[in-house]
RNA sequence: GCGUCCGUAGCUCAACUGGAUAGAGCGUUGGCCUCCGGAGCCAAAGGUUGUGGGUUCGAGCCCCGCCGGACGCACCA
């Protein structure tokens, strides 16, 4: 079913038919700033004024004349400098919020073509420890992933996990000469961090330990069974580190197809490359120049004959295009590396690469103090201590509020809670905003925040908990106070915003969209009360709740977080 | 030096791709509980959108110049 904005798109289209005009961009129709110029509103006849040099206002009332709007609401009306204003009435708005009740997507539409997208995101290097700098990626790579998908593409999200990058010559280095095999029992990733921590300070102080990483490098990079049986051990339990965070997260890949994977190609691929003509020498390097980009080349190998990730960027993204030619490829990266990747796309173009490719930027997380988030220590905040503390502040929370729930329930809540706080705090604010993490705001039951909208879902389930009997859809709907209507009004746009989230990739318009819905609901629910009221006065009140209820879930969840029933 | 991103209320952020009087939250001030969860609602104060030009019916958004900040610029990812 289309959207009110849609219907209206084509009302208009059929109306410029009529007097000649035939427009090859598509009619924007917007939701108006204020309620007093209606409900939508089209720019239309000041684009085509300017286009015949007309007179906006003339065209206008000529346009809104001959658009058809009977169905939908009052006639059109001119306003400002040209602009044509509509108003939705309670028939069609009783009528569309009657459909959007029955279709278990809410009113959000299937692409008309379907594309196959690669998201690739998160992408953890191994034996690091993951930190807060992942987590955007992470929250904001599942979110996009989950949109798309919920909108119809096909969808294969993607783990570059970094498993084969420099860092593993100094973690072999220190894993012969520092291992202690209890730590290693008890806390496998801390004592690979403490490992890696001790060989790049050591290798700083002295370039003869540095030279010795660098040849454990060499020796793994050349199939050496000691240094390989090692780096598969620490990939191994790195992997089950990062399991588990993912496990909580309750974020999934389809593919966890790390750098290594794609280490036996690289050679094949640079000779290719150089045989093409795209690649060639330089200073001993072979390397791709691009002046429209940058001055500095793209290093695809190195002048020792090593790689490093230019090359298995491109090896990776031509196992893509054979083995599943998708039609997109987006990477979830954050914003340092835009150069690396406007290369890598020059690269593709030149390879002559049909593909979608997307490097879905976004800034850093700062501490309160407005740097770079830091632990006491100068240290990047391990994600795991980070989330788990998240659990705990949201467990308290929950605690004083309401002390009365049982204690597994409790501990259900924190987490959906906790969890929920820290993945809204990234996805409700615009991407490449360097943002600032605060505790006390992200889990504020105040405010544009997870447990404000979670609440709000709690509070219109309560309802429903004490029905006397099952809730049924009702046939007929009336909408006479105007709360009922505004909400009304707010639910049949979720079917427009959620697509939009992929123009621009702002998962911060869907968030944005669903705290506006949640004040709208409890305008609503303060001056409608719904059990004590009778009829199909209460019926349709029922109704709004629980649609009210499908849609911030279903919001939420396409932001990759959970709603409990009670908090 | 070159390049990318950014600069909006005291603070944290929006602004649907150029639309009407730039909006929220926090904080501040003042109201609202015989009622479904007050974890809420209503109202007020708060702005020359860093700055100077330009483009046009119309600019926070586009173009040019400054000021201020973050990040990146040959073999680390």
């Amino acid at each position: 079913m289309p959207t009110p904005a849609e219907i209206l798109q084509e009302r208009l289209s059929d109306a410029l038919q009529l007097l000649g005009f035939h427009p090859i961009a598509p009619i924007q129709v917007a939701p108006t700033a204020d309620p007093i110029h209606g409900d939508y509103q089209t720019n239309i006849a000041m684009l085509l004024a300017k286009e015949v040099r007309g007179n906006p206002r003339d065209l206008a009332s000529r346009i809104a004349e001959k658009t058809n709007v009977g169905d939908i609401g009052d006639p059109p009306e001119v306003a400002g400098p040209g602009f044509i204003n509509f108003r939705l009435g309670v028939e069609f708005l009783a009528r569309e919020v009657g459909a959007i009740a029955r279709d278990s997507k809410l009113g959000v539409q299937a692409v008309p073509q379907p594309k196959k997208l690669i998201v690739e995101f998160s992408s953890p290097n191994i034996a690091k420890p993951m930190h807060v700098g992942h987590i955007r990626s992470t929250i904001l790579g599942d979110a996009i992933a989950r949109v798309a998908r919920f909108v119809g593409h096909q969808v294969i999200t993607d783990n570059h996990l970094g498993d084969w990058g420099t860092q593993f010559g100094k973690v072999i280095y220190a894993w012969k000469h520092y291992r202690e095999d209890g730590a290693l029992e008890s806390d496998p990733m801390g004592e690979l961090v403490r490992l890696y921590r001790e060989a790049d300070t050591r290798a700083k102080e002295d370039p003869s330990v540095l030279e010795e990483c660098r040849l454990e490098l060499v020796k793994l990079q050349q199939g050496d069974p000691e240094n390989l049986e090692i780096w598969q051990r620490c990939a191994g339990l790195s992997r089950a580190e990062f399991s588990t965070i993912y496990e909580m997260l309750g974020i999934r890949f389809d593919e966890q197809l790390g750098e290594s994977f794609y280490h036996p190609e690289l050679p094949g691929m640079v000779e290719r490359l150089l045989a093409k003509g795209v690649a060639t020498e330089s200073q001993g390097a072979i390397v791709i120049f691009d002046t429209e980009i940058s001055e500095t080349p793209f290093i695809i190998r190195k002048s020792d004959g090593g790689f490093g990730y230019a090359s298995t960027d491109i090896a990776t993204l031509e196992y893509r295009m054979q083995k599943w030619n998708p039609d997109g490829i987006w990477y979830v990266v954050g914003a340092p590396q835009q150069l690396h990747f406007r290369q890598l796309f020059g690269a593709a173009r030149r390879l002559g690469y049909q593909v979608d490719l997307e490097h879905i930027a976004f800034g850093s997380i700062l501490g309160e103090d407005r740097k770079l988030m830091r632990t006491r220590s100068g240290e990047s905040v391990p994600l795991r201590e980070l989330l788990q503390e998240a659990i705990d502040r949201a467990g308290k929370l929950v605690d004083e509020k309401n002390p009365a729930l049982p204690k597994e329930d409790a501990a259900e809540i924190a987490k959906i809670v906790g969890l929920g706080a820290v993945k809204y705090a990234e996805l409700s604010q615009h991407r490449m905003t360097d943002y600032v993490f605060s505790w006390s705001k992200m889990l504020s039951f105040q405010g544009n925040t997870a447990p404000y909208l979670q609440n709000a879902y709690v509070r219109s389930r309560a309802i429903f908990r004490k029905l006397d009997q099952a809730f049924e859809l009702p046939g007929t709907i009336v909408l006479t106070e105007p709360a009922e209507r505004t909400l009304a009004k707010k639910t049949l746009r979720f079917a427009e915003v959620v697509p939009s989230v992929l123009d621009g990739f702002k998962p911060n318009v869907l968030a944005n969209f669903l705290f506006e819905l949640a004040a709208d609901y409890h305008v609503f629910y303060e001056q409608c009360p719904v059990l004590t009221a009778e009829g199909s006065a209460k019926a349709s009140r029922l109704l709004l709740c629980d649609l009210f209820a499908r849609t911030i879930k279903t919001g939420l969840e396409l932001l990759g977080i959970a709603v409990p029933e009670r908090m």
